[in-house]
DNA sequence: TTCGTTGCGTAACGCTATAACGTCGGATAT
DNA sequence: ATATCCGACGTTATAGCGTTACGCAACGAA
């Protein structure tokens, strides 16, 4: 599950990109960062987020079409993990709740859903925005 | 807020489409069932979903670029209403759960973020899915 | 060797959503 | 009434997101 995957030159700076962006990039926004390091099509950039999501290196933003490295890596098993999600400067914080998590799956649960992923975005305004 | 608006003909028939639907449906497929009616372009349908989504009488479905009739009109503030999408049949159930949504802003609320929309999707399998 | 698996590169395509234009008709004001 | 405003509409084109399909190369298991 968790055995320090040997990331692939792709795989490598899609991760890359992602870790130094300051918040989510979408797809085709990796793709021209990594223009110059020989990325010519979308494919790659795909192929290596999905492995980074099977990893659980990143996230995936539903709401947004984006991505996001996650905050902490080996910290979390990836359960439900929820963000907030700032409409004003996009910078994206990750956290997880359980009481949350379990009053969703207890729901889940009376009513025969068997959950396989669990999306929570709270869009809105950040603390810094709110500010200025 | 709430006094039961006037829909327009083209409003009209995409919230009768998808309350006709089984489950959710894209915009583009409205556009296909709606087309021996008049419909000939994205916009016609974009532009009754917003509206609609705007009056709370229909949902967007974020994780699957969808959009579902209300299940409680009327009933339900739209506050942060959480959905059971099974991958299997598609079928969804709309709920909403006091307890998440408390907790969901109060976590919030600690790190100064200030909510707009909550999503909260949860992917997986229904009970009929199962059973079958 | 042979085969299956995995990753890669390229091209083409399909799905999702919006921009930019002009038009029409109903409401309001003068 | 006439001018004006505004919201919905129709059309075309374009932008943004994601996948299918093909072939190739490398690697390890049988
Ligand atoms: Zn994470
Ligand atoms: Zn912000
Ligand atoms: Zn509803
Ligand atoms: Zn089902």
């Amino acid at each position: 599950m968790s055995a320090q995957h040997d990331l692939t030159k792709n795989q490598e700076m899609v991760l890359g990109a992602l870790s130094a962006a300051d918040g989510p990039l979408s797809a085709y926004t990796i793709l021209d960062r990594l223009r110059d390091r020989g990325f010519r099509a979308p494919l790659q950039v795909y192929r290596a987020l999905d492995k980074l999501l099977d990893y659980g290196l990143i996230h995936r933003l539903e709401s947004i079409n984006s991505f996001v490295a996650c905050a902490h890596p080996q910290c979390h098993g990836h359960g439900s993990i929820a963000f907030a999600i700032c409409e004003k400067c996009g910078q994206v914080e990750e956290f997880s709740d359980a009481m949350v998590q379990q009053h969703l799956s207890e729901r889940s649960r009376e009513r025969g859903f068997k959950p396989s992923k669990t999306v929570i975005e709270i869009r809105g305004t950040c603390a810094a925005c709110l500010a200025a």
